[in-house]
RNA sequence: CGGGAAGUAGCGCAGCUUGGUAGCGCGCCACGUUCGGGACGUGGAGGCCGGGGGUUCAAGUCCCCCCUUCCCGACCA
């Protein structure tokens, strides 16, 4: 039996989660408070998530440009709410070559103030818009506690910041981005989220609306995948950002901002690996396809990697990504364990006997099953046999969350449901922040989404008992 | 920021009670045997014992101060 050195997730899933990032090389901690040092492994994952997202976001007509990382703090301090959202949170900058400055600088903990405030600049009338840019980079927001991934001081993202000049195409694109993330979530990551809106408390620090994607990890927790924010006119009016419209008047721009960061690389992590690892999707794993050589003498050792070289031409030529492990410091068992900690969704093994019989043996990290195949066979059906995995880790984890979402309609079953069982819990909710807060209160959890379109539940309030005005599902979060 | 725990070799830890030559396992390097589910033998390298101050003939060990990290809460992507 293979020895993962693991925590199983049952028993210790904070522990497994812990240890599956340092071992498989993902990511381990910085050196100041709160940070994390991204491992190549690790970062590959990011990189296909980013290719991901930007070839949709070019598609969906945006651009991408830089603002700068600091920002004079007048200027943060412009939209009331928003300012006093992330003050807690703020890195400061005061001194800069040697002096005191005289305005201190702050550390963007995301960029609506600064590009609002250029934006002023860039939008004179309805002709200019809509403005439809993101930006690539990190930002800093001073937790209290981090864990890798899922919340550090200082993390990479995207970051969308668009102005229209209505409040319908404002909504739209929310709406429009929101999918978008919905779609690299399940498309890409194979996590299946739910969509909606927040309640008032959860939203963002100045947005009329927000709208996350919600994930369900494997320890019954909710993940915050992505949210896109409708700003309505809050930020043109602490910025002042006002064009002509085609009537000949003047009237302020609508916002929307979304984003989407590397929380998500250990969202997936979280939402598909097992007592042996990290389970990659392979639409972002660097290695999609491992092959392990095994051999005895040197002459088997020539015989094996011509095979394995062989098929590795053949599958890199249909685009897949592979690897050949040809380390001889270490025997065939142990790469196993190795690749599947890493998540490599699939592994072919060619021996001796393999080579004298012109197959492979194919194993699939998806549910550890192996095959024997052809040589030829291996080639034409490993784009099929990719898919597979793909959609398997989908399903599998669409049914987890389908046996863990629960109708509860009291305060009992809904709070005893939270804390016993987990997952997500969906009832009727009366819209007061005292009901809200009352479930907060006895479980920890909170509203993770609200339907996109806000609907009557047909039940009561599983709180008061008054008529119910919205459908809420809770869960506990990370 | 509260409540706990911990900082000793790259990683995981023992040693501290009762002060007296810096240890173990894994990993690393060399050689040999192994190799279809985490191999073994022999030899070797690697330490400002988190930092600063004290007590003492002598401090990893006792005392004081500081720093950092982890876990549980509150704050949050």
């Amino acid at each position: 039996m293979a020895k993962t050195g693991l925590p199983k997730q049952e028993e210790d899933f904070p522990g497994w989660y812990q240890e599956v990032v340092k071992q498989a090389g993902m990511a381990e901690h910085g050196m100041s408070k709160g940070t994390m040092i991204i491992k190549p492994h690790g970062y590959a994952v990011w990189e296909f998530i980013q290719r991901a997202l930007d070839d949709r976001f070019k598609a969906t007509g945006h651009e991408n440009v830089y603002f700068p990382l600091f920002i004079p703090q007048h200027l943060l301090q412009k939209e009331a709410e928003h300012v006093e959202g992330f003050a807690p949170e703020l890195a400061v900058v005061t001194h800069g070559g040697g002096e005191e400055l005289e305005e201190p600088l702050v550390v963007r903990p995301t960029s609506e103030t600064i590009i609002w405030h250029t934006y002023k600049n860039w939008i004179q009338s309805y002709r200019d818009l809509p403005l439809l840019y993101n930006q690539w980079c990190n930002v800093v927001r001073w937790e209290k506690r981090s864990r890798l991934f899922l919340r550090t001081t200082e993390f990479l993202w995207q970051e969308g910041h668009t102005a229209h000049a209505t409040s319908e195409e404002a909504w739209e694109e929310t709406v429009r981005m929101l999918d978008v993330y919905r779609e690299v979530s399940e498309d890409v990551l194979a996590i299946p989220v739910l969509k909606g809106r927040k309640s008032a408390s959860e939203r963002f620090p100045g947005a009329v609306e927000t709208l996350p994607i919600e994930g369900l990890m494997r320890d019954r927790k909710a993940l915050q995948c992505g949210t896109s924010h409708f700003l309505g006119q809050n930020f043109a009016k602490a910025y002042d950002v006002t064009f002509l419209n085609e009537n000949g008047e003047q009237d302020h721009a609508w916002a929307t901002s979304w984003g989407f960061s590397t929380r998500m690389i250990g969202g997936t992590i979280m939402a598909h690996g097992d007592d042996r690892g990290l389970r990659l999707p392979p639409a972002v794993a660097p290695v999609q396809v491992v092959i392990v050589p095994i051999y005895r003498s040197d002459d088997e050792r020539g015989g094996v990697l011509v095979a394995a070289d062989k098929a590795k031409a053949a599958l890199s030529g249909n685009g897949i990504r592979v690897k050949i492990d040809d380390r001889d410091q270490h025997r065939p068992g142990f790469k196993f364990s190795e690749w599947e900690l890493k998540g490599v969704p699939i592994r072919i093994e060619i021996g001796p006997r393999d080579v004298e019989a012109d197959q492979v043996v194919c194993a699939s990290r998806l549910d550890g099953t192996k095959q024997t195949l052809s040589s030829s066979q291996v080639i034409s059906q490993m784009p099929k046999l990719l898919d597979g995995i793909q959609k398997g880790l989908l399903k599998e984890a669409l049914d987890f969350r389908t046996e863990n979402t629960h109708e509860a309609n009291d305060f009992e079953t809904l709070t005893s449901g939270i804390n016993e069982a987990g997952g997500f819990w969906v009832g009727g909710w009366c819209e007061s922040p005292e009901c809200e807060e009352k479930v907060s209160a006895a479980t920890s959890a909170t509203i993770r989404v609200l339907p996109l379109e806000k609907e009557d539940p047909g039940v009561a309030c599983a709180v008061c008992g008054q008529p119910g005005t919205e459908r809420a599902t809770w869960a506990k979060a990370y």
